[in-house]
DNA sequence: CGAGAGGTTGACCCGGATCAAAATCAGTGG
DNA sequence: CCACTGATTTTGATCCGGGTCAACCTCTCG
């Protein structure tokens, strides 16, 4: 496989990827963004998107942000390694969590209906990202189509997310919303290619606790009970599932 | 100001709309589907856009569904008069409510993404719709274009309110959720053209306990206390908001 | 006018928030 | 490499909002 970025940015011709991902990368092939990359890659052929698109491979180091809340709207981001969250910086302290973004995942795209981002994002650890200049796109043509189907369906998979999201933080103890978090996370991961059993997981207890609606201590004891029952090993930051459907028949009932 | 389905729809020709809406019905420029129409419109005087895409007004009967949980999606609806409730059955008895739909507003986008709707959409009281055939949509061209354009932003919107749902869901007391939701209730018919300060709800306590995560009996007990301070004027299903800016009071802190 | 669904009100109880303190971790500079 | 420091995590104790159960009331509609 190649990657289908490279050829829209020539000046970073030497970093170019590989046959297989670097460890810890996303295979481009796994990547949210890859639909649209192909569109455009079909196009380039044709000569009717413009080069600098697409840029490829930024890296952002943890704790740095590609986007501020309320920054004007630019681009779509894929995750390419590393992690970010999203969250609505508060006046009162505590920020609100607004989701957690790994390898392959967008971040952005919420941003196309205004003309302003409408969260912050945040690398959780040293992170790397593709970068989709949506507004430099040309105005019409057949290309512009796809994307437009691209975004569509990226968007309508996004509303189905949260509709889950909300059902489940209603009516679902902390329990459930925990177990459900981790399978939620490692089922994205193993979505994207990558297989391992252990990962790093980059939030505090607070941000988990924040975007689950849960307080950072009932995090910290639901998941060391988890441990004890022996649902998961949990050492530091490094995450791992030992029981999956023990974990499932937490999330269920 | 005209109707800007009627031409499409020779055939329900009788049923064309006065210069001024019928009471209780929404006029055509504050529906959430007249980009759509206006675009349709503007096709149809280049005579690419067939006819029979866009349906006008069919009645709906209090209880009558449009669409089921699962059913193919072949359409937008915009709700024309009346209201309903779009929710997910659950064999265990309650069902999970996840959005209602008031005059102007649509129901059925996010089947977009899947084949099928997420959702089972329910008229709360006798209603009317207008229908989008999204499926028998010519291909491509310019008008094609538009209508994604269209999409897009009318799921982005709906993405922002999820958000802005699940935040005040997650942090929310019951009296906050409940004074939010009214809010949200009225202002959405405002900027819907209805005008009046007093108006039907057609959900029952259940239905909107379901949506805010809360029991009928909280849901009860707090509405009566929201009439108690004078806040809002509740009798059988007709409700009045005295006290916006006190109801906003609650809501914010 | 009667029956059944929906709404109100009261009593009780539990999950998880909050407050507090100890323990552990992650940087930082010497 | 280690000690120091602030941030994060863990653990314990207490408290309260709102869920649950139950009884009663009130509409609605056949």
């Amino acid at each position: 496989m190649m990657d289908r970025l490279r050829k829209h940015i020539p000046q970073i011709g030497r970093n170019r990827v590989p046959e297989r991902p670097a460890p810890g990368e996303v295979a481009c092939e796994d990547c949210g963004l890859d639909p649209m990359c192909s569109i455009l890659d079909y196009a380039d052929e044709q000569s009717n998107v413009p080069e600098g698109v697409l840029l490829r491979r930024r890296h952002v180091a943890r704790g740095e942000t590609i986007f501020l809340k309320d920054d004007p709207f630019r681009s779509v981001f894929a995750v390419k390694s590393g992690s970010f969250k999203t969250y609505i910086p508060k006046a009162s302290g505590v920020d609100q969590v607004v989701g957690f973004h790994v390898i392959g995942e967008l971040v952005g795209i919420e941003g196309l209906s205004g003309q302003r981002y409408p969260y912050t994002a945040r690398a959780l650890q040293d992170s790397s990202v593709c970068e989709l200049r949506l507004e430099s796109l040309s105005k019409s043509g057949r290309e512009r189509e796809e994307l437009q189907q691209g975004i569509i369906k990226m968007l309508s998979a996004e509303v189905a997310f949260n509709h889950q999201l909300i059902t489940a933080l209603i009516h679902q103890s902390a329990d459930q919303r925990l177990a459900g978090f981790l399978l939620s996370l490692t089922k994205r991961l193993h979505t994207r290619g990558m297989r391992q059993i252990e990962f790093q997981i980059g939030m505090s207890r607070s941000d988990i606790g924040s975007y689950l609606g849960l307080a950072s201590e009932t995090v910290s004891r639901v998941l060391t009970r988890f441990q004890k029952q022996g649902l998961i090993q949990l050492r530091h930051k490094r995450l791992q599932i030992l029981d999956a459907d023990g974990l499932s028949e937490v999330a269920e009932h």
